[in-house]
RNA sequence: GUGGCUGUAGCUCAGUAGGUUAGAGCAUCAGAUUGUGGUUCUGAGGGUCGUGGGUUCGAGUCCCAUUAGCCACCCCA
């Protein structure tokens, strides 16, 4: 091997300025909506103890939690027969007991319990903060990535949901990315697998499912048979995830189908409320009902909700959901909590696919102050401070070198004027203010400066 | 965890049938121009060809292994 080669693991990226002020633009829109629909931040820890994530995400999702090695002399405080009979499963118990957090939503869930007493519910909180997932990436897929959830817990209204789809509508009409928000129900499907026959199976119906317009009807059938369903049971499931029509239309012919299904009907009824609701206001964006949408996490008890970008191929940009019973995992029973989450870093790759960011975005610097000597510094830096109370951001050029140099820096860090103040200007009490774009400059007073300025930007 | 593709300068890549000192563009630095950038011109620095082994008189080129990255599956934002 070469000399250390510099690198950061896979599926995780440098962001340069530029890049921060693209996402600054995603995470302050996505802050400001939620702002004005009374949502308030907390933070939680990177890492959470591996006992508050595990069991939460599904068998896939605990493969996909990164692991934090205990510290110490943890190979000593290990079973040996562990490591003789390779139980991974056991010695990772052993070895590990913090983990990176994989979502947002748990560690809330685990917030909510452990706050219970200072909050006040319906608790309307947001939260933006990356998450890590140990799976290999690939395109719009990473290790490390932000999330920006907003949940309301303590809340069964329906309300809540609408919102939410409301929310989904305004930030990406602020971004300027047209999407189609999918919308079901889990008790809807729970209902589906009660009609067929197999209520117990519902996760394994629902992931199949989940995968139909991937792989295509035949196929998800093909998958269902596999699992132990009955030719006749499948079967009874083909007419209804096709079913065509508007979505009232195909809520009305559902309710004949899982007439005799508890669940599923209250699953229709909850999605006729939502759908009235969202009515009311409708959102910019197209809200449809896609009965095929799944979703693999399994806390998911009533609404889901994804969102598809309508102009670049890539995975769901939002998603989110239901989940009636999170917390009760950490000893706060029958708190139903509703939220979403909006992928950043793949709202960041929509955007750039789309060439949706401005030009103008990565300016920081508005005035460079040429460095002509310590009397040229004396005579600089006052008036710096006094155009930075202007709101001005400007900077002096730290050493004194070739005005070439200097130059090439205003040039290359686009900073659109320079401030030129050697013997001559000094001499005369004035300033020469160079306009980098136009080329120009004129000489000034110091109390001229700032207007200059102000009036081109 | 499973499969496919790729690895040559800081970056993007070329490198022909294995053949002498491995090239280009961009970037960097210097000069043309010691108070004027972005354009142009000139020059310079920078490579154990991912790593290890093999075939061969000779390997960036062929073979094997390994490692890293990308893409796809699974799953997901």
């Amino acid at each position: 091997m070469a000399k250390d080669k510099p690198g950061i693991p896979k599926g995780t990226r440098d962001f340069d300025p530029t890049e921060i002020a693209r996402r600054e633009l995603i995470f302050s829109t996505i802050r400001k909506v939620y702002n004005a629909h009374g949502y308030m931040p907390i933070e939680t820890p990177a890492m959470e103890n591996l006992s508050t994530l595990l069991g939460k995400y599904g068998e896939e999702g605990d493969r996909l939690i990164f692991r934090i090695l205990n510290s110490g002399d943890f190979a000593s405080k290990t079973n040996s027969d562990d490591w003789k009979n390779k139980n991974s499963a056991s010695l990772s118990a052993q070895l590990s007991e913090k983990a990176l957090r994989y979502d947002l939503t748990v560690p809330f869930a685990r917030y909510v319990v452990q706050h219970q007493h200072k909050i006040t519910f319906p608790f309307k909180r947001y939260q933006i903060q990356p998450v890590w997932r140990a799976d290999r990436p690939q395109k719009g897929r990473y290790r490390e990535f932000f999330q920006c959830d907003a949940d309301v817990i303590g809340s069964h209204s329906l309300v809540n949901e609408a919102e939410l789809i409301n929310i989904i509508g305004e930030v990406f009409s602020a971004l300027n990315i047209r999407v189609v928000v999918k919308v079901n129900n889990r008790k809807i499907l729970a209902g589906l697998a009660e009609h067929i026959g197999y209520g117990d199976q519902l996760t394994a119906i629902t992931t199949a499912i989940d995968k139909l317009d991937k792989i295509g009807m035949d196929n998800v059938e093909k998958e269902l048979i596999e699992k132990g369903l009955s030719n006749e049971a499948v079967a009874l499931l083909r007419p209804v995830l096709s079913l065509e029509g508007s979505d009232g239309e195909k809520l009305d012919k559902l309710s004949h189908i899982l007439s005799d299904s508890r669940t599923g009907m209250k699953g229709l009824e909850e999605m006729r409320e939502v759908f009235d609701i969202v009515s009311v206001s409708p959102p910019a964006c197209k809200v449809e009902l896609d009965l095929t949408l799944a979703r693999g996490l399994n806390y998911y008890t009533g609404a889901i909700i994804e969102v598809k970008a309508m102009d670049v191929a890539i995975g769901s940009i939002c998603g989110g959901g239901r989940y009636d019973d999170l917390t009760g995992i950490f000893g706060l029973p029958d708190v139903s909590g509703v939220g979403i989450s909006f992928g950043a870093d793949r709202i960041y790759d929509v955007m750039y696919a789309l060439d949706l960011f401005g030009p103008k975005i990565g300016t920081f610097t508005q005035l460079l102050a040429i460095n002509f000597g310590p009397k040229g510094r004396d005579y600089c830096l006052p008036l710096l401070n006094r155009l930075r109370e202007r709101g001005i951001s400007c900077e002096f050029y730290p050493d004194q070198v070739k005005l070439k140099k200097q130059m090439q820096y205003a040039d290359r860090n686009q900073i659109p004027f320079v401030l030129m103040a050697g013997e001559e200007e000094i001499l005369q009490g004035v300033y020469t203010l160079k306009n980098m774009i136009t080329g120009t400059q004129s000489i000034l007073e110091a109390d001229q400066i700032a207007d200059a300025i102000t009036k081109v930007e």
